[in-house]
DNA sequence: TATGAATGAGCTTTCATTCAT
DNA sequence: GATGAATGAAAGCTCATTCAT
């Protein structure tokens, strides 16, 4: 008796994945990937560890997952803000701003992510090529503003691809140093300080 | 019967130590830390695995020991490449040229200093305090550079600390890109991107 | 639904850790506790090592559970028996009687409490307190039987508490003599001669 | 060149091994045997862990010769003793006397000797064949003055073998007490005490 | 579907013993 | 003879994963 689309069965499966993650989310970006246990996991969601195993084939699998669901919803809020955008600068701007505001929201995922980056970029191999894609999209999107600004002369030449990147890693760099404690200032001064140096590095 | 100041265990020891070191660092540099086990690193220095625990007396103490190796060795670098330079343009551009040209030289201790930063991030208390302190160092070398900048009127007035993260941000997503194959450009051609868009960035 | 207070689960833990024991008993029993390996108990219980360790937290946890479990079972028996006897004569010879019927019935217990007296005396800090504690209750249960003896002028006077300990000795030197074979006689013959000699050395 | 009948080397060789062993006792005296290592006990010689295999063939070898070197000791001490004696009384006393103080005045060697008795009774194949024969002559010896005892009418009528042997319990239970300050009392006291005993135990 | 007991491979670490110097 | 670096066999313990209930 399907309902909407959807049986019976498959809103309940949705739940508990849904359940599940997000517990694997606090536990894996508290204790890292290897230092949480599947029962860690599971107790914190409140069901036994073979119940993980209903929803999720490994934990790997588990982690992949939680860091597929921030990136996805990161990218949907990318690509709503920058549609409400037209002009490269107030797209730029609001690339950084959205970012850093979806990190500083959910330092946990901010967790999963930036660890990630690190094992991740050791073993790409074992990363599931989704993942990978995911990262790249980020940059290809952001890739594709900076061209848009060098053909209406907003912005100067440059090798676009680079430039992506690297406004992705002040921003990234940016978010670590307030979840480590060392930038005192507030969100909106932190916003400022990235898009003001990207600005002035890339503007024509 | 000392010989020049070191007795023949010393030479010994200190021998067997930096072959265990340069066998875990390609073993850590490879797998991650995690995923690299004693046996990998004896087996790498072609020794047995009790032989390990002779020079160093844990599998993390030799992790923790080869990240200090490699930023000991990056400090001095830097240190005394900035001692040759005077004006702060010069020095800038020296220290980015620096570590760039270090990572690009030792991928494998890049490797290990990277995926240090996520886990070292997640949990700074496992992380002994002078591996902190010597990331710390980096900053403030650099900062120091950037308010001499300031002070002769040669860069803008900016937040010498966030700023100082900022470049260092920007020089390890570069590096991540060349490691990871995403830049096919030849190392000059990176440092000078990475130069021009922090010198835009942050001159008067 | 719990069935008589005890939930299924309860009672195949129950059921384990009885069965665990028992094997842990027998290896430690035979080979002493250093001797004996976790997998060699999990073999003699039948199941993977894995196992032994979701009933107890470790080696040495498993062996002062079989000796508290022995201590315990002894003391009960003790107890119920000195309740059965009046004069303090007859309750001497009780205690004696018990002690020495109790370690001939199982051998195995034998094997382990006294080889514990061995080394839990080198390092009695290692020792839990209970366990100790439980050494001791048996000497003041006699002590406290012979106090009365004096009191009622069936027993000279003399220190009671020395004494106590050294009725435990004759106790369990009897025992090593069996075990070890050395003494042909049958268990009767034994206990009397204890008895005598020490109801000789302490009558008024 | 042998010099009485010893040569440099066997001089030598008797000097170091005593050395040793001296230091071994000290040891497993301290940590029980399972817990000594051989590095430990080289330590405490003042030698490196090579030397120790060239006068003992291995760490168990030490301890035995460590536990013949006080038996034989304890052994020649009683019989020189005893041979002073003439009646049976004053040979048992003189046999409880000396073996008390000789554990009182060296506390090591009675706490290899006393955890030794747990585990060389666990296992007495381990046990070389002399110690055990140690262990036995010394119960012979006394029960030898038992006998004669009996003959002579001043012991009554009792299973000499047995007897001998619960003397020697009731000594080693009063040095227990002693090395574990459960016994307060001066050791003339405790002597006395045994002495007592032992004597209303056994005599006609 | 949910459970959690059971598994066992695999990890780090220790240390008695050997042997080239 | 003396050394101590090197060995490698074990051992205790963990935990992702499976599967009978």
């Amino acid at each position: 008796m399907p309902i909407l689309g959807k049986t019976r069965k498959e809103v309940i499966k949705e739940f508990r994945t849904a359940e599940l993650m997000g517990a694997a989310r606090k536990v894996f970006a508290e204790k890292g990937f290897h230092a949480s246990t599947v029962d860690d996991i599971a107790t914190a969601a409140g069901v036994s560890k073979g119940t993980v195993y209903l929803y999720y084939k490994s934990k790997q699998d588990i982690y992949w997952a939680a860091l597929k669901h921030g990136l996805t919803e990161l990218h949907a809020e990318i690509q709503a803000r920058l549609a409400s955008e037209e002009a490269p600068e107030n797209k730029i701007r609001a690339f950084i701003e959205i970012k850093i505001q979806y990190f500083e929201a959910d330092r946990d995922f901010f967790r999963i992510y930036f660890s990630e980056l690190g094992s991740g970029f050791t073993h790409p191999d074992q990363m599931p090529h989704y993942i990978e894609e995911m990262y790249l999209e980020q940059a290809r999107t952001l890739e594709a503003v900076l061209q848009r600004g060098i053909q209406c002369g907003a912005i100067r030449e440059i090798r676009t691809d680079t430039a992506a990147v690297a406004i992705s890693d002040l921003i990234r760099g940016i978010i670590v140093q307030r979840v480590l404690g060392w930038s005192k200032k507030d969100v909106e001064s932190d916003i400022n300080f990235v898009i003001d140096l990207v600005w002035r590095g890339i503007a024509a």
